[in-house]
Parts: C-alpha cells; structure tokens; sequence
DNA sequence: AATGAATGAGGCTTCATTCAT
DNA sequence: AATGAATGAAGCCTCATTCAT
C-alpha cells in the first residue's frame, strides 16, 4: 500500500515492496500473478476494513440532526486524512481512471455505502423540519466533497502552503449547515 | 499534456509524445534535458495560458453578490472540467506531491490567484451585509473544493457513476448560498 | 579485460562483454552499478594477481648484480609482454589518463613496488662497487622505460614493423649495464 | 587534435570538434565523409610538419658524438613533451592499433625517419671510436624508448607523481652514454 | 515456501549522419 | 559555404518475470 501510494502503480517497484515485506522478489510470484493482480488486491485487501466504520457511524445516535451531520463530517476528515485510509484514497484518486475495476470495486463497497449514509441523513434533517429539501438531498455527495479536496491538498499543496484542518472542517460544517447568506 | 495526463509522468512513454508530436524520438532532446525536463515545462506552459481567465472573471460586475458566487463557481465548472483545464488539473493532482517545483509553481500562479478572488468575492458581499462573517471568509477554498472533487471523480468514478454535472452545481450554489438548515 | 584492452572504455559494448561471458547484457547489472564501475572492477581484480610476481622477483638472489638486473629485465620483458599482464598495460597506458582512480590504484600497487625493487637493485650494486652512483639511481624507472616502451610498439606498430623482443632485449641490458661509449 | 588527444576516437563528439572550430556539426560533412575520415585527416596534416624538424636535426653538426646523442636526445623529450607533438604522440600510442592506416603512415612518416637518425648517430660514433659496436647499434630505438616511455607517464601517472624531466633526462644520457658499471 | 540468479523486453538517452533551406 | 533541424541506429540501464535449487 504505501509504496503504491507514495510513487504509484507504475513507479512502484515490486523489489521494494519485497524488501518491505521481509522477502525477495521472486517470492511475490508465489503469491500474486503479475504485478497488477498485486496491486487490486493489495488495494481490494486495505479497502475492506474501512466500511465496517462507515456503517456503524449512523446506527445509534440522537439528537438533533445538525449536530449528526457535523459529527458525520468530522469522522470524515478523521479517518480520510488518517494513515489507513489516506494512501487507499490517495490510489484510488491517482489510479482509479487507469483501474476501472478497481474503482468500480472501490465505489461498490465505499461510496455507495456513503452516499447511502448521507442520503439518510439528509432525509432524517427533512422528515423532521430541520433541513429544507434543496437540491443538496439528491446530490448528497456534495456534503462529502470538501473531504476529497483536504485528501488532495494534504499530498498536492502541503509543501507550499499545510492544510490547516481544523480551519478548514469548521469553514465546511459552516456551510454545510448555513450557507453563506445571513439568516433573516 | 494529453499523453502525461492519460498514463501519469511514469507509465508516459517519450516514443507516444514524439508520434503524436509528428517527430522521432531522439528529436525531443533537441529542445528539452530529459523526460522530466520536458514534463516541466510542459506543465508550466500549458499553465500559463489558463491564469488570465483567471484573473478575467472578478472584473467589474454590479449586481447582488450571490448571483455573483454563482457565476463565478458555474465559470469554475466549466473551465476545470473542460478540455484545456482538465489534464492540468489532473497532472497536478496526481503528479503534484512527486514533483514540488511543480505543485509549488502551480499553486503560486493559479490557486493563489484564486483564493484572492474567492476572498475578494466574500469581503464583497460582507460589506454588503449579503453574507455572515463566517468561518467561510478566512478558508474561502471550502467554496471552491466540491470543483476539485469533481474533477476527481470525473476521471475516477465516470465509468461507475457519470458525474450529474448540472445537478452537482445547483446543490453546490444551494449549499454555499443556503446551506442545509430551514431558514426562519 | 580483453575487450576493454582492445577497443578501449567507450567503444567497448557491454553487450560483447555479457556474450563472452555466457550472460546476458542485463545480468552484468546484478554485479555492477554501471559500465564503469565494471570497468574499475575489472581492472582492479586483474591487476592484483601480478603483483605478487613482482614481489617475489627480488627476493634472494646470490651473484653479481649485472647478472641480477638482467634476470629482471627479462622478467619484466617476459610478463608485460605476456597475456596476463599485457592487456592491463595497455589499459592503463590508454584509459589511465580519463581515470585518474584507476592510474592511482595502479601507480600504488604495481609502479612504485617496481620502483622499490629497482632502486634496492641499484643500491645493491652501488654497495657491492659494482655501479656507478648516477644519477640512473635516483631515477630508476628509467631502467624499465624500454618495457614500455616495448608494450605499446607491439599494439601499435607491430603491424608495420614487429618487435623483435630478444635483439630488443639485448640492446636494452648492454645500454643499462655498458653504454655506449667504449670502455677505457 | 585537442579533442581527439583529451577523449580517444570513439568518446570525442563531432559536436565538441565543430564548436571549437567555430562551426555547427553538419559543416564537419562538407569537408569530411564522416568521422573517421576525418580523424585520419587531422591526424595526418598535423603529423606533416613535425617531420622537418627531425630532419633537420643531424645535418649540420660538429664535434664529440656523444654532445651530439645528448643534443638529439634532449630535443626529442623537447619536442615530444611539447604541446605541438604531444597529443600527436598520445594518439598515435592509443589509437595506433585500432587504426593501422594511422599508425604506417606515421611510422613510414616519422619513426622510420628517427630510426635513420638514430642509426647514423650511432655509426658516426663507432667510425670514429668513440662507441662499441654493440646490439644497440642494430637496435637503435632503445635509445629512444625512454622518451616515449615519459609521455606516457605524462598523460598517466602525472597526477599521482609528476614526472621530473630534468632528472629523467640526466638518467637517461647516462644510462645511454654510460651504462651502469663502474668504468675501468 | 522461499531464494537468488538470470532473462529479455522495453524505455531513456546519445550522437553520427542527412538534408532542406 | 553553412546552418539548424531532424533522423535513426545503437548503447546503457531498469525491472517485471521466470526458474532451478
């Protein structure tokens, strides 16, 4: 995963990732085909665990809704700049459009998931009058996409100008919930 | 461009570029170093052109400052998913951490110049007493990140689940104008 | 050796290398970082082994010391031309001056132990009443001058002219030992 | 000449020869089929007028023969260590024997004309008494060797022991003209 | 199950050579 | 007579892949 990550698919070499995993090159071959079939499943492996917590995040929680979605956001930020998930969105960011399966795979069991986990959020926010039905419930993904951008700035811009994350998960739940006109 | 954006600057090979060029191989070295002499500049020629749109679109403009949110995020769309844009954008994105000169001249001469407008169309409408002075004016990006995720996800996730570009927008404009909460 | 002996670094093709040595071009990577490092190597490991000779050719030896510089002269005739030692003096003579490591390696462990052996020759027969003290013993790689001399006629106009070794050897004792002038 | 001398054949560019001479690369072509001819050229037009010299130098002269060996002797090391002959020399002893064009024409050219010189140096001395009949007579370039011997030391060892020429040359004229035993 | 040695295809780069202007 | 742009062959080097042990 990380040797992936950092220098992605094509200029990853499989003798470095063989001296991180302890053994030699030949030794990938007794495991994997080829160095493709490495790579999705090394990306398909990583990507598994990380659903678990995107479904238990909505289960038990009450409450007002508002504070349901900050909660939601904020777990966001947490585990997509977090060490696991990071270098996994990191490659399906970079390599997805040369790997349809495995952005396929990564849809499939990531972020249809969490557009379901927003949708009902959104439509919890409506049923009970917290939330106005605006074009934002049938775009939910809306809600989530500052999170990518973070993801993208922490490896594109950091060196030039850090993503100051607190700053920048207040500024979202901000607009998020309020917009930028003032209330009347 | 179009080669380094579709394979990345590793899986990039000169003999593609030298074809689609109408010249051989050992004719690229006659104007740039090396591979990544010629990616360079490549990048940064290609980035200049796309600042004065830039720089264009705050101008002189009357008029309520949300209409003006929404023109400027609308131009935003349509330049960073259309045809000249979009490789750079893609380059920097998944090229932009191993190449720091890079990301940093990117940074310095088109997100830069971007965060002075975004900010500039913000103190505008606080002025005006259109918007709060909220977290959103001091991360004015928050604003412009949903674009960067689509980008993402139209060389990413299209194959799977076409971008709804339209639909994208108006829930955009609807949740920095708006945001989620019933207004009193 | 032998082909860094006959064509020189630069034309010499790593491919011809490989094939003599039963590999292929790309296996010559897993012992080498590059094509001079190979050729440093190579012409380390070759040089070592004569040195001992030289070594050895002092040692104990009873009997007038004319008759001890003319059995080294013959030595020295008999092993640079040879196959052994031939096409690493010819390396030198050629690719010293472009690799100054190699010319200083050489110098330290073959040129300047000839130098000791000489001068202890010469000394030797200073001691005895055998020579004079000229100044042919402050400078005694003039003695041995002739052998190179000898090395690079045979690759460079043995084709017009051969060397005719034993006149040639018989010339170079009768000037060391005798001169040219009459003896009184 | 230069460049030849400094890299070899096969390591000089083209390039290098046309910007020192004040032209571009393909100017070379109007004037020489391809390098190799052009090598061959240079080599010999610069070797043309280095022959009169030699010629000259016997000629005229009276007195002792041994003043005279001495004179010819310390103006070959003169000439040969000279900035016109040295690189001459220098590729004449690396590339002679990958172009044995090269090395007659300048052995028929010049080497021949020395081994004259020498020869009628040496048979003046016998006629007149003053030196033995001996192998060096039939061997004359011995007494040139040394010479040789220094410009490789030049262009090889320099670096790790300059070559002292006043004192090689002393030892030189004594070992030709003396020997080393102890006259009676 | 693992190694280490070897392969061979393929990419980057250099440079002698050509040629239209 | 000279240029400068281009070519294409060839060389160095890397690395995914194979295989005997």
């Amino acid at each position: 995963m990380a040797e992936f990550a950092t220098h992605g698919f094509a200029a990853t070499r499989l003798e470095d990732i063989a001296s991180r995993a302890g053994v030699v090159k030949g030794t990938i071959y007794l495991y994997f085909a080829n160095k493709e079939a490495l790579f999705q499943e090394v990306v398909r492996a990583n990507v598994l665990p990380t659903i678990a917590p995107v479904q238990d995040m909505i289960a038990q929680f009450s409450g007002p809704t508002d504070a349901l979605v900050e909660m939601v956001l904020r777990r966001m930020y947490g585990q997509m700049l977090g060490p696991d998930l990071a270098p996994i969105v990191r490659i399906i960011i970079t390599e997805g459009g040369r790997f349809p399966d495995i952005a396929t795979f990564y849809y499939e069991e990531v972020v249809s998931k969490g557009e379901e986990l927003l949708r009902s959020l959104l439509e919890r926010g409506v049923a009970s009058g917290e939330f106005e039905r605006s074009a934002i419930v049938d775009e939910q993904m809306i809600l989530a996409a500052p999170v990518v951008s973070a993801v993208v700035w922490r490896t594109t811009f950091d060196v030039v100008r850090p993503l100051e994350v607190e700053r920048d998960i207040e500024a979202h739940i901000e607009m998020a919930l309020n917009g930028l006109r003032v209330r009347s």
